[in-house]
DNA sequence: AGGGAAACCCGAACGC
DNA sequence: TGCGTTCGGGTTTCCC
């Protein structure tokens, strides 16, 4: 399931592939993954196009063209690659990009959810996104204040792409629990010693995650190694590795939430 | 303002 | 075995 980890590596092995490759045709095997744009318009503006470079921003890649970016989200089950001159498309592939070294840049999704959006104006895209949670200016104050400023439940919160930009449910219920929260707190009464766990929490598991994710090439829906690491995330009824008390997993906004209930007490704490 | 529900999808897991 | 049903995951949109 690419999260921001998985995302940061695609970018990754994509930038030295990409860069500086012209695109010079396209197939639209499924139309509904263009966003604004028919199969034909996206064809004709994108002939001709240079990919200039392959970046990250929040679970968006990000490849600037020559008066575009190709913002590309690969939500549940997108995977984006590149094929050798040989390629013959397969199942589920919705977009088969044709580059003037005669190899694809595939986007395969088993469940339709992607989406891809071509505009000259990055912030009609990535406008309303939060910080990003890896950048020097997200700090522990700065969450602490923001936390202040609402009153929702903490777990809702974090996935809240306009609070902050990158977290998922996996690594969400992973960071409550690194850092001892209880996903049902309310965000205005965590305290500054606990905003300042959190951060930190969520740095490591995003990290943690991109090292896991870095160490193994084809990760992309096929497993990668970060799911050996889970802490709650599809553990319930499991022991909890830091006490041993019993994983519960309850629904908070409609996710599926993951948590331990003696390291995440649900009391205040200074 | 915040939260709940529905919608978009399909494969895996589950129940019988 | 084979069938039908349920579930989950990210995000947006609509409604209370």
């Amino acid at each position: 399931m690419p999260e921001l980890p998985e995302v940061e590596t695609i970018a990754r092995i994509l930038r030295p592939e990409c860069t500086g490759r012209k695109i010079t045709s396209v197939q639209v095997l499924w139309g509904r993954t263009l966003e604004g744009i028919s199969p034909e318009q996206f064809a004709a503006s994108i002939s001709g196009q240079v990919i200039r470079g392959v970046t990250r921003r929040a679970k968006y890649l990000d490849m600037e063209l020559t008066g575009f970016h190709l913002f590309v989200h690969l939500r549940m089950s997108g995977d984006l690659q590149v094929k050798s001159p040989k390629y013959r498309p397969e199942k589920h592939d919705r977009l088969i990009f044709n580059m003037d070294d005669d190899r694809y840049l595939v986007f395969n999704d088993t469940r339709k959810f992607g989406r891809v959006w071509m505009t000259a104006n990055p912030e009609s895209v990535i406008g309303r996104l939060g910080p990003e949670p890896l950048d020097s200016e997200f700090t522990p104050q700065m969450l602490y204040v923001q936390l202040k400023k609402r009153h929702r439940l903490i777990k809702p919160l974090l996935l809240d792409q306009t609070f902050l930009a990158g977290l998922g449910n996996i690594y969400t219920d992973e960071a409550l629990h690194l850092s001892k929260v209880h996903p049902l707190r309310i965000s205005d009464t965590i305290s500054l010693i606990e905003a300042e766990r959190l951060h930190a929490a969520i740095r490591t598991v995003l990290q943690t995650g991109i090292e896991h994710n870095g160490a193994s090439i084809d990760w992309v829906y096929r497993g990668g190694e970060f799911q050996n690491y889970f802490r709650v995330y599809g553990r319930e009824g499991q022991p909890c590795s830091v006490c041993g008390a019993l994983i519960q997993k309850i629904t908070v906004g409609q996710r599926g939430t993951h948590f331990c209930p003696i390291c995440q007490e649900q009391s205040y704490e200074l």
